[in-house]
DNA sequence: TTGAAAGCGCTAACAA
DNA sequence: TTGTTAGCGCTTTCAA
């Protein structure tokens, strides 16, 4: 392995002036310079940034949390924020998590113990003790939540206003002439959830429209949790008309589900998702949706934590982004049977 | 910060010691044993990972190099990657590369820089140079290929059998009467389109069929591929009665573009497709497709890798892994119309 | 403008 | 069985 050492002495130079130059710090004449940046390139030297992180700290690295790269809506994230860390000269560290608190506590003691420069957490539970304790242990670490907020800690957060997504994918049924409205989400302590849900029914109560519990239900933000809530609503002989699901994962499990029922869409019922995942457009009919900027919210984050990582910020902040309803084929007009 | 030293202090004996049973290292006495764990445990000491590594040259890390996470069968990948990393205590620095070498090169040198343990290659192209240049530039650095081959290399790979997966996909359709068969799939230069193509060539060579080359088509291993070029073919007056995509997201193209020229699958058109990738159970019909064991791969790469990192291995091995036909609803005997 | 030297937190001889 | 000490490759005072 090439060193410091091995560029010194070929450029007839100490260590220190290597070390100058390389990080361009301190004086150093262009004459020097100049022999020094030859040397690095005849012996092809990079820097160990190892052995450079025991001084200054930084490893160019961040740890991204998630639930599970499985999941298309992640994997969008994650790509989002891979590309921005690798824009900025940072790599990222990814971590599976299940929403296993136990095994999420694992890896952000695993990525400490690296050094890692900070956290992007992007997990769903509002409730997370992990990112609290982390937050008190480690009060100078920059950690940024997105998509997602965390009652009682102050911390750098990216968001998506799920409140006026759900509101907007509301409206937009109701205005289709849609009465009974279902709502089909993932888990109740998910901070997209909560929003989403309070957006459906403020929705609905701007068009004075009571609350049927029977239409809310909640499980998991996942194909499977759509296909049996779905399954279940549409069984009902009162049974809604649409479908608000929760993500775009939940409304291809209701497609399942009317399928099998033999119900169609839109004909018979329309659906809306959230996301604006790959989904939406394999599904046929393709998917009208509320679109959530993944790539603008991937890149925000990795930028507020390098900034969070180069100065000592003093105030915390939240970023919404706004959201898209996007209509395509599987929402139309209420048709009036003769039972309504 | 708390270190080694202060765990010495607390436990009132020297960091050499501390460090020896907290690496189980060398001689210790049980008592000493007990002072050290306990110091460590009141001070919640967690050992530099970053110093331990300029020593032992071990970061626990590994790179991942892949084309897209947002591509449903390299998150597939990647999940069973990292999951069996951090189950060996490993963690993986993920790499989006595009297929770009240039790219590639950059993340390789960047990872090199950091010391990781080692890189698992999961990238398609046949011809590499990239991983040519680590291996001669550092022959000793653990390299594994993850579901490909690169000509003129020797280093561990872990693959499927491309060419049996294609093989009995040809076979399935052949069987059901099908004698005009399609096949769409990826880059050229991609390992597994080639083998798949030999597999798909053999298949129908025994059958006595005779290749038509209008029903071969490469472009990318992407639904936009799948429809464009499943569209083309299926726009010809002497149109296949089936076709086999070289991939799940191919397949899920080509019934979009069987959709819109409303051609019923299976009854007018039956497709396989290869991977059993999460969109096989999605589209409707649900999809008969070739199964690559991904989570036993990923597993096995990493596992390679993390031998390849502790021992000297003298060899280099080839694992191959058997996929299996899964047969779902995409697939159906060939009606015998008139003009047949 | 440059070099010598201390030291980041840890491991691993070597000595005791 | 334990402690002392010399580094790992780099950055950064401090002197020159």
């Amino acid at each position: 392995m090439t060193t410091i050492k091995d560029v010194a002495k070929l450029a007839s130079v100490s260590i220190s002036t290597v070390s100058r130059v390389l990080n361009n710090s301190g004086y150093t004449s262009e004459e020097t310079k100049k022999k020094v940046f030859e040397a690095v390139e005849n012996l092809n030297f990079r820097k160990n940034i190892v052995a450079a992180a025991m001084i200054n700290k930084q490893t160019s690295t961040f740890g991204l949390i998630i639930p599970d790269i499985k999941n298309v809506f992640y994997a969008d994230l994650t790509r989002a924020v891979e590309d921005a860390a690798n824009q900025h000269g940072f790599n990222v560290i990814l971590c599976n998590t299940d929403n296993d608190l136990k095994k999420e506590a694992e890896y952000i003691s695993f990525l400490l113990q690296k050094g890692i420069d900070g956290i992007i957490f992007s997990t769903p539970e509002i409730k997370n003790r992990n990112i609290k304790e982390v937050i008190k242990s480690r009060p100078d670490l920059p950690i940024v939540i997105l998509g997602s907020k965390v009652v009682g800690v102050q911390v750098d957060e990216v968001l998506v206003d799920n409140f006026e997504g759900a509101y907007n994918a509301t409206i937009h049924l109701l205005e289709l002439g849609h009465k009974k409205i279902g709502f089909i989400a993932g888990q109740p302590d998910s901070y997209a959830t909560i929003e989403r849900q309070k957006g459906y029914e403020a929705a609905l109560e701007e068009y004075q429209l009571s609350l049927d519990l029977e239409n809310i239900m909640l499980d998991e933000f996942k194909v499977g949790s759509g296909y049996n809530k779905g399954k279940e609503m549409l069984l009902r002989k009162n049974r809604p008309t649409a479908i608000f699901a929760g993500n775009d994962a939940i409304a291809v499990g209701v497609y399942k589900a009317a399928r099998e029922l033999d119900i169609q869409i839109p004909e018979e019922l329309s659906i809306v998702g959230f996301d604006d995942s790959q989904y939406a457009e394999i599904v046929y009919p393709s998917l009208t949706t509320v679109r959530t900027p993944v790539l603008e919210m991937g890149e925000k984050a990795i930028e507020m934590g390098i900034l969070l990582s180069k100065k000592n910020k003093k105030f915390k902040e939240t970023i919404t982004f706004q959201p898209e309803l996007i209509v395509r084929s599987s929402t139309s007009e209420l048709k009036v049977t003769k039972k309504d």
